[in-house]
RNA sequence: GGCCCCGUGGUGUAGCCUGGCUUAACACACCACACUGUCAAUGUGGAGAUCGCCGGUUCGAAUCCGGUCGGGGUCGCCA
């Protein structure tokens, strides 16, 4: 070895030991006589002193150096003298007093600052992606995402899951997500598709006897990307046989309580993890991922707008639309221009606009006239109907309420988001937080209306509950299905559920959602065959594990816990992928391109 | 596919809206010299950008307009 110890883990009872060093010259503070290197390794910072008169030929040398030179240093661990010690650093009570000086590797100047935290522009950041990883927040990110890897491994192993890899090449599914494709060189026109999980595989396991698997797996999308989606991205998976829905999601919650505690022991979490049914999670909150480290609930205002001579509210309501709202606590001083930022971002999330009502301070809501009332349709309402609206909101003087009116979904969405901006305005949502939920009681199809079909809302192999198993003939938007997901501070972690383990099942499901016979042995007649022999009943779940890190890093990008990600548009500014390739190797692949 | 934001020395920004007063400013980094207790070392000096690219408007463009490329956010999409 060219060093016998770690930088960062020096400490006063090593004083006086002899040691040798390697790593990067951190920086350098140069005062003529003696010079200072803080010296990095991954397990931190170590001050180096060069003494002209102790070691005169080595601090010659050592005048040559700069910022991220490779060196290995032999030298004393010493006590700092008194005064000088720097409490900053873990290391700060020594310093090594260097006897000689080797140069492993000299280096440019860094594109970018390694020894500070300033932002970079990421595209540079990724094309040095090596140097970016340098940095100390990018080393605590991936440190991080080990110990979130192990603890998960450790956890599934004491409860005797076994860990068990399926093929990175296999069979497209075209359903789902648009497929990554490897054209074959041994069978012309004929192609794989990389996984976009390992679903079908792990249900076959089921089928095998292995009863508890898991794998921490990468996952492939043709999608666009977004600040929590990759092309390529890494799932925990896991299924069990022999399960029911509340097995799981105990078995969840415990993992991650005990996750939580265990690796980020300064963020908070509440046992036990709330469970909300999806019904419940669109009406209290607009979407099925709610971030619930704060209220800002959503209330239907549909009765009392139809009483109203506002057209727009009206119409939603005869046109089988919604009207809803929430308070923003406190904001009834927002000025116009606050007011129209507010109807900006509706807007831009497909929201024709938003109602605004402000009340005003100083008196109770009883007492309160229309005078009191500050929105651009006063002169539609009546005190009586704002009252009554602002009492369910459970607004009162100096809040303001926020409305959308329009079809439900549109005015879910807005309305979702609206809450989520209004909440990281106020600073509601604390970051030490982790509010963990479980969402359950998925739908079980979603009506397509431009392909005129029932779309499953999980996946086809979701097994709907069974007092709603009559619903599939009669009416097959209502049937709830057994599936579930993980939620937390607005994201979602997981989605699992229980699936359908019998071949009549699965066909009748197949046949729901509108595959023809023909279809159903080609895309699935290897799962319907295997279904035939002994299927378990069971289920699992798949986590977005980098989000999961993410959350816990406390970042909002899940860039900032992969080592080599992709840019938005799916692009590695490192190796520079993708890229054109050989004409031979199409010729190899059977392949022509299209001009 | 739609919408929005960003692009100025090595890095991060200012200047842009309201064109000329800019020889493009500031901080950090870089180079040189000085300096024996610093730790964002300090002090003095120096070098470094025709403003992403192309075109247009104008007497004159970093600044206005169009296009394009790159990065980011987002809607659609993500069973």
């Amino acid at each position: 070895m060219l060093k016998t110890r770690d930088c960062g883990d020096l400490r006063p009872t090593d004083v006086g030991d002899r040691v040798t060093l390697a790593g990067w010259v951190h920086r350098r503070r140069d005062h003529g006589g003696l010079i200072f290197i803080d010296l990095r390794d991954r397990s931190g910072l170590a001050q180096i002193v060069f003494n002209p008169e102790s070691h005169p030929e080595t601090h010659d040398r050592a005048d040559a150096l700069r910022n991220e030179w490779v060196v290995q240093i032999e030298g004393e661990v010493t006590r700092r003298p008194a005064g000088t010690e720097n409490a900053k650093i873990a290391t700060g009570e020594v310093e090594i007093v260097a006897t000689s000086l080797t140069v492993l590797n000299p280096s440019l100047t860094p594109p970018f600052a390694i020894n500070d935290d300033s932002p970079v522009d990421e595209a540079l950041r990724l094309e040095y992606r090596y140097l970016d990883l340098r940095k100390e927040g990018m080393q605590r990110n991936l440190k991080l995402r080990h110990r979130v890897t192990r603890y998960i491994r450790d956890f599934l192993d004491a409860r005797g899951f076994l860990e068990i890899e399926t093929p990175m090449l296999i069979k497209s599914t075209p359903e789902g997500a648009r497929d990554y494709l490897v054209p074959s060189r041994i069978s012309p026109g004929h192609f794989y598709a990389l996984p976009q999980s390992p679903q079908q595989l792990k249900q076959l396991l089921m089928v095998a006897g292995f009863d508890r698997y898991y794998q921490i797996v990468r996952c492939f999308r043709d999608e666009d990307l977004r600040a929590d989606r990759q092309p390529e991205f890494t799932q925990l998976d896991l299924e069990m046989s022999f399960v029911e829905e509340q097995d799981i999601l105990a078995l969840m919650e415990e993992l991650f309580a005990g996750l939580v505690e265990s690796v980020t022991p300064h963020l908070k979490t509440s046992r036990p993890f709330p469970r909300l049914t999806y019904a419940e999670a669109m009406d209290r909150y607009g979407t099925d991922k709610p971030d619930l480290r704060f209220g800002l609930e959503l209330v239907d205002l549909a009765d009392i707008a139809v009483e109203t001579e506002l057209g727009i509210f009206r119409s939603a309501v005869d046109q089988g639309g919604t009207v809803k709202g929430f308070v923003a606590p406190g904001c009834a001083g927002y000025t116009r221009r606050q007011i129209n930022e507010l109807i900006e971002f509706v807007q831009a999330r497909g929201a024709k606009g938003l109602v605004t009502i402000a009340l005003a301070e100083g008196k109770s809501l009883d007492e309160m006239e229309l005078g009191d009332v500050r929105s651009q349709v006063t002169r539609f309402l009546s005190m009586d109907q704002v009252r009554r609206m602002a009492q369910r909101a459970g607004a009162g003087p100096g809040d303001m309420m926020l409305i959308v009116a329009g079809e439900t979904s549109v005015a879910n969405t807005a309305l979702a988001q609206l809450r989520n901006e209004i909440g990281r305005r106020l600073g509601l949502a604390d970051p030490s937080v982790l509010a963990f939920a479980f969402v359950v009681d998925f739908p079980l199809v979603k009506w397509n209306a431009d392909e005129k079909r029932w779309d499953a809302l999980h996946h086809p192999f979701t097994s709907v509950k069974a007092e709603d198993l009559p619903l599939l003939d009669t009416d097959p938007g209502r049937a709830r299905s057994q599936a579930y997901d993980m939620v937390c501070n607005g994201f979602e972690l997981s989605s699992g559920s229980i699936r359908i383990h019998e071949r009549h099942l699965q066909e009748k499901m197949f046949e729901l959602l509108g595959y023809t016979p023909d279809e159903i042995e080609q895309r699935f007649g290897h799962l319907l065959r295997a279904f035939d022999y002994g299927t378990p009943p069971h289920g699992g779940i798949a986590y977005g594990f980098d989000r999961i890190v993410m959350i816990l890093a406390g970042s909002d990008n899940i860039r900032d816990v992969i080592a080599f990600p992709k840019t938005q548009s799916a692009t590695d500014l490192l190796m520079g992928a993708p890229s054109p390739v050989d004409p031979q190797q199409l010729a190899d692949l059977h392949l022509r391109l299209l001009e």
